[in-house]
DNA sequence: CTAGTTGCAAAGAGTTTGCATGGCG
DNA sequence: CGCCATGCAAACTCTTTGCAACTAG
């Protein structure tokens, strides 16, 4: 039912080496130069975002998507926080916070889909640095 | 520096009165029928938002931008729910959970921009109605 | 051999730009 | 009257689709 061709594996092994960061479709294709067609970054990364493999995100300020490997989900319960400048995702798993979701269904009466919800915001690393 | 023309006053009258949701643009320019060009429409939310009037979303699956009128923000730190299903946003604001950003600046070294911040989920109304 | 995969080229969708016309102040 | 705003059409960008060639199993 799914072939494993040189191109899926080069676009995986690429997704996960850069796990910490969004990844565009060009940026994907750009990286793998020559390799890869870009009609077919866009089919590997669709179906590896079906089977879960994959996060699809939407940039707060640009025009195309994102995508992302996943680690570490499932049904954990975490958010990701994005930064704005540097464009970093940060992983967010913590006591204080992992009770927000049951928080607000039972209060606010309002199911959260943690693996949606990204915080938005400026990193620490990138606040120093300010420019 | 800026006129006051019929179709700015449309645009703006109209994503006021529909504050409580985020439009396409398409939604807002036959929201208008006949009365704004699709173009002036695009113009007019540039222009609103880099004014902060009006705040720019993308959809987490959709293919096109949102805009929505901005009531009451600024300073306040309150954060929006956004139903996947019907696309209705509301507004959070909870003792419980006023002090997220607080919590995760101080611990997590993150300034979450609460404007920019959107948790996706299912409304309590759409969880009710599921079909 | 068969069915899934690739990649070019073309089609689509959403948004932006160029330019002549129109309207506010 | 001067300057900004409007809106059509065309250009652009990102993504998807059609189709023939290719390749893993």
């Amino acid at each position: 039912m799914s072939y494993k061709t040189k191109q899926s594996a080069l676009i995986l092994e690429y997704i996960r080496q850069n796990s910490d960061r969004h990844l565009t479709a060009e940026e994907i294709s750009d990286g793998l130069k020559n390799e890869v067609g870009k009609t077919t970054v866009y089919r590997n990364l669709d179906r590896l975002c079906s089977q879960g493999v994959v996060r699809k995100y939407l940039l707060t300020d640009g025009k195309s998507s994102c995508y992302q490997y996943i680690d570490c989900d499932g049904s954990d319960s975490h958010f990701h926080l994005k930064c704005l400048k540097c464009g970093r995702l940060f992983h967010l798993e913590c006591e204080h916070l992992s009770d927000i979701d049951e928080h607000i269904k039972a209060f606010h009466d309002f199911r959260v889909d943690t693996s949606r919800t990204v915080f938005y915001g400026i990193c620490g690393q990138c606040e120093k640095e300010r420019d």
